[in-house]
DNA sequence: GTTCTTGCAAAGGCTTTGCAGTTCT
DNA sequence: AGAACTGCAAAGCCTTTGCAAGAAC
């Protein structure tokens, strides 16, 4: 699996992300995920909270936070940070691994995968002995709608 | 030139980042260069700020990260932002361009190019109809020692 | 009834900015 | 002089956390 994870602001004395044996259903987590389902993909906690919002009034965003953390956890949504540093979120399992092209003029996202790629990237790793556990492929230039503008 | 670089928290209406017109020496500016220079890569603004303050004690760490934003504008540095949102900085233009491998246990970073997934990325871009100007490629795992020690 | 979840507000970490004083041209 | 640079402190943004109240098991 594939999960690019939010490592150093988890500090070591901190409990438990996602207990996912005592974890509950709850219609706010519920409300997360079906956000992250329905939605465009690649949404922020932010725009989350805004969706989360119109279907359960009065959810908090420190909820959504709680809920995509624990969803991260579970593996049910995994989190990706690009170079804004803000953490974007996608539902995991059902959809398969996938890179990203990132307009740097409007900002969209599109996925993409190139299997070559993915192999070439073990081979890179396995060169320089890493044991490779995930990784996060991100190329950056105008989509085509923006080259079209400019 | 592939740096990637900081999007969403530069606001649109906020001063320029780095009038080069106008850009000034000075011995702060030139020991956070120095610093970058001479450490081991991949400093994040704190360590910059600590060792720039063993060279010039009193420098302050908004001084730090106004030079780099500065140099980075200049493109003398390049500023990556790895998954844990933390900014890493370091030397551009004598150093080739490189992605990284990043151990998930303790942290260390090792540079790594691979020409041909350099390659492929294009050909990925180009599928997609997309113009890339830069890429950021991470790889998470262990590392050759912290392999060992599991 | 215990354990988990929630909203709110407060705090946290990293980064930027306003301001008054200093340094460079 | 004029423009750019600096330190400090304050503010900003995104995210996490403490707490008391509520909901789930």
């Amino acid at each position: 699996m594939i999960t690019v994870i939010n490592m150093a602001k988890r500090k070591p004395g901190s409990p438990k992300i996602c207990d996912c044996q005592g974890a509950r259903k709850s219609r706010r987590r519920e409300a997360v995920v079906e956000v992250l389902s329905s939605g465009p993909g690649h949404l922020n906690a932010e725009q989350i909270h805004k969706a989360a919002q119109k279907r359960l009034p009065g959810i908090g965003i420190a909820t959504v936070y709680r809920a995509l953390k624990c969803l991260c956890g579970c593996g049910k949504v995994s989190e990706f940070i690009p170079a804004d540093g803000v953490a974007r979120y996608e539902p995991a399992g059902s959809r398969a691994h996938h890179d990203h092209l990132i307009c740097t003029a409007c900002g969209c996202f599109t996925e993409a995968v190139d299997p070559e790629i993915e192999r070439l990237q073990e081979r890179l790793a396995a060169k320089h002995g890493y044991k490779i556990s995930s990784h996060r492929l991100e190329i950056y230039g105008l989509c085509p709608c923006c080259s079209k503008k400019v």
